[in-house]
DNA sequence: AGCAAACAGGATAAAAATATCCGATTTGCT
DNA sequence: AGCAAATCGGATATTTTTATCCTGTTTGCT
């Protein structure tokens, strides 16, 4: 229902919190989230051109945030690499109906709001923050991403 | 968000609903819901193997719903066609994790779990019979699709 | 200046989704 | 039997998504 690249995004952006406001090398990133390295480059790169990271070129560099954890939610990084597209008219294109959608469409569009709406309200500080033994990106409980390369 | 294929699937038992428990050919449908017919009719297929409609082929034949429109779900449907795939282990295949989703993970199922969720609770009977002024799939107001070849 | 780290971006490839075409088969009707 | 209405299913084409590779450019360091 949501894209790899979604999937990969949000990976990316959670390893990204975790050493922010610091950087991390998209190397680094990729062994994190295990996503293709060549491949993430592409999509932080989109992720970049829509201002949630920034990059900086030569050694020392990387990755970053743009926004600290606690004002970044998860909705603007999805937007980001595959925006969320609210129904606003008839898929149809019928006249008639125009911005009032049919049930059908009223529901699916529905559908969609609870989705953008879930996004929106969750903060990446909120993500990595929650207790639990399930700690996003690590394979064992309170060991945390490092840019150390394993 | 929703693939093109699940649009065209649910435009297309929307239009059968309106001629259950009688047949439409795929061209019938094919116009109502301005769907291309060579490539509904692959979705047709689809929801056939699916169980959700039967298809009866020569001079008379066409498309109908197996069920009546009070008993199908747009889950139903959905799922036939581009199944709603919850999470339910590490998309990392982190062995720590395994179930116990972290919370990215479990913010993302949980988005998909409530769509899901509206799309179960609705059947096809509510879609068509909602009261407004966009009836699903006709032009114009309190004119519903007909079989009548236009 | 020279070198190595690091991202940028174009070219290419592979796979999946979307779409079209057409001959084969089934079926009802006369 | 013959014909026309319909779906079926294989082949093919197009577009988008996912993925890889390689060269160029930027940058910090010595």
């Amino acid at each position: 229902m949501f894209s790899q690249t979604v999937e990969y995004a949000l990976r990316a952006v959670c390893h990204l919190a975790y050493t922010a406001p610091g950087s991390s090398t998209t190397e680094e990133i990729a062994n994190s989230t295990k996503v293709p390295m060549a491949y993430l480059s592409k999509v932080l790169q989109g992720l970049a051109r829509a201002g949630v990271v920034k990059s900086q070129r030569g050694v020392g560099g990387g990755i970053s945030l743009v926004k600290s954890p606690e004002e970044l939610t998860i909705l603007e990084v999805v937007n980001a690499v595959d925006p969320i597209v609210r129904i606003t008219t008839c898929p149809l294109g019928l006249k008639a109906h125009g911005k009032n959608l049919c049930p059908l469409h009223k529901r699916v569009d529905n559908a969609m709001a609870s989705v953008e709406e879930a996004f929106k309200s969750t903060t990446l500080a909120e993500v990595i923050a929650e207790p639990t033994t399930s700690i996003p990106l690590c394979e064992f409980p309170a060991m945390r991403p490092t840019n150390d390369p394993e």
